[in-house]
DNA sequence: GCGGCCTTTAATAACGTTGTTATTTGTGTT
DNA sequence: AACACAAATAACAACGTTATTAAAGGCCGC
């Protein structure tokens, strides 16, 4: 590889005065400069960032931390993200395990966007993180952290679907999935503050998978009477219960309604249309990349950023039925 | 940030030592190593990668270069390279545009793998690949090209397609797309083959969207009569066509069958289940994975690879109807 | 007690840049 | 012709490593 002192024993000029060409320094004569870079093209010159990093001690590398790339809203993210991140020129790298996070870390990453559940996952990362020179942004976060970040408002974003559902008349609505605590506790609650009693019955457990949202669905105890509305916890659940209504002859929205979390942008291809709640993934992607650009340069800023969600109303809400409790 | 110096300035050695000890090298006694090893653990070491790979010449870094990540079949291929390649121990960098290229190739990664639209998108890129040190790996492409490539043979699997529906009886197929004119010769080719008199009223023009799919069969020329089979250029083309045929009445596969290109997992989720053909996208990120490794170690390979396209067999595709031409 | 040899550690030169400090060259003034 | 002074270039020390070469220190046999 051709390097700045090949240019400088070509051009008959000392290997600084190649470097300072090379960034149009003021303090090299404007004719040297044009002579240099001449050859340097002609030499077929490619700079070499890692010494210029080593030097310099930034790296315009930025580390995504996620896990599972097998739901489309990290695929979703990660797109956001590094156009986000592109268009400050910086350049993304992915990480899913604290190995890889480690690596970005001796990488000189000169900063790091996290999911929260890496970190909720790993708990001994988040200390480490604190510690590191890489500057870290969580994000996706319930509760504040202990390290910069940035909450999405799962409760606030339950409560719209809740109340978007009421407005439409709904007293019996379901909500399918489980695992996330958060979103079944905000639930309840909404629930009540709706002034609705809510009832144990109406929550659906589901993997958070289609799999897991067509079996809560499809399966589920005949019992129990069929809900008005169901929320599903995510946008896979959401997907595979509106199959499973379909299937078993539920016309959605006439006969169910149906919101899902998440606002991924093919919801609206399902075979209903439907009406999504959630962050937006853009939103959360420019302010993650600003953010986390700013606290590498030295700008203050927000520790604790909540990003409020939006409801994006699609074809699969509509008034509740006439329909016996 | 501490760095191997300061180790060698609080255990009493020289920084030569530290180095050694800290890569386990059998050159320092064993007492020593632990000694230095206990110092840097407590002073948090972490080391320079910069510093270790501009001496090595050797990053462990990898471009992936791709163009619209908004097709889901990227976004899945991003998923499988970043698995292949970490299981490798190399780390992966996205680039979109020929300028995240270049600085990939400045920071000295040791490989790049291309999608193919991106070097025939930027002509120029290809010849400059060349040159590089970065060893190059192009995926996807349709016609060998003058650098290591990876094929897929996409008219084998549009012959494989007809053949496939040919078998179930159907004599009047159509194709839904366009733009990559290699698929509709294919096509047009393998219906010859099998022995089927191809139309230009089979050919549905299309972009290659949802919406592109949805509107080429929702409004397709009335006086043209509804073939028995279609199959879609891509992933979201064959989706948007479903949702039209549905629309239409037509019960598919009883009324119409439908194949699609591209083996995406979550075709098997759609209203019906999709019979899908294409690349193993996992089959493709291993072996360019491993390729562009091997390529970067010296290791022989060929500079040629086919990937055969596989036929998943889902709901879609059922026996031809007795209907009339 | 002195070469010869192994084990351990130190010193030093890379790698390819950037930034700071020295040195040379050129120009105009007296 | 000597001098100050700016403009242009050269020299060199970083940055944090690895790898190569040199220098100690300890032990052996004679």
């Amino acid at each position: 590889m051709v390097s700045i002192k090949d240019i400088a024993e070509r051009a008959g000029v000392s290997y600084s005065t190649v470097s300072k060409a090379l960034n149009d320094s003021p303090l090299v004569k404007e004719e040297t400069k044009r002579r240099i870079l001449e050859i340097a093209r002609s030499m077929g010159y490619q700079r070499n960032l890692l010494a210029r990093h080593l030097v310099s001690g930034r790296t315009r590398l930025i580390g995504f931390g996620l896990v599972n790339l097998g739901n489309p809203i990290f695929a979703n993210l990660t797109i956001q993200l590094h156009r986000a991140l592109a268009a400050l020129d910086y350049r993304m790298v992915i990480a899913i395990s604290p190995d890889e996070i480690d690596l970005l870390n001796q990488m000189r990453a000169d900063g790091l966007v996290i999911w929260a559940d890496l970190v909720s996952r790993h708990p001994h990362l988040m200390e480490e993180l604190g510690r590191w020179q890489a500057k870290t942004l969580v994000i996706g976060t319930d509760e504040p952290v202990p390290l910069p970040h940035v909450r999405f408002d799962r409760r606030a974003g339950i409560a719209e679907a809740v109340r978007y559902l009421r407005s439409f008349g709904h007293t019996r609505i379901g909500f399918i999935g489980s695992s996330q605590e958060i979103k079944v506790r905000a639930f309840l609650e909404a629930v009540a503050q709706a002034g609705l009693q809510p009832s144990p019955d109406w929550l659906y457990p589901a993997e958070p998978t289609f799999e897991g949202g067509y079996r809560a669905i499809r399966y589920a105890r005949p019992d129990v009477p069929m809900p008005t509305a169901f929320i599903g916890l995510n946008n896979l659940i959401t997907k595979g219960a509106l199959r499973a209504l379909l299937e078993l002859g539920y016309r959605v929205p006439q006969d169910v309604s149906l919101i899902g979390y998440d606002n991924l942008p093919d919801m609206q291809f399902a075979e209903v249309p439907i009406t999504t709640v959630g962050p937006s993934l853009e939103e959360v992607a420019d302010f993650a990349a600003h953010r986390v650009v700013d606290m590498i340069n030295g700008k203050p800023g927000p520790d604790a950023h909540v990003i409020e969600p939006i409801l994006i109303p699609r074809a699969s809400v509509e008034r509740a039925p006439d329909r016996a409790g």
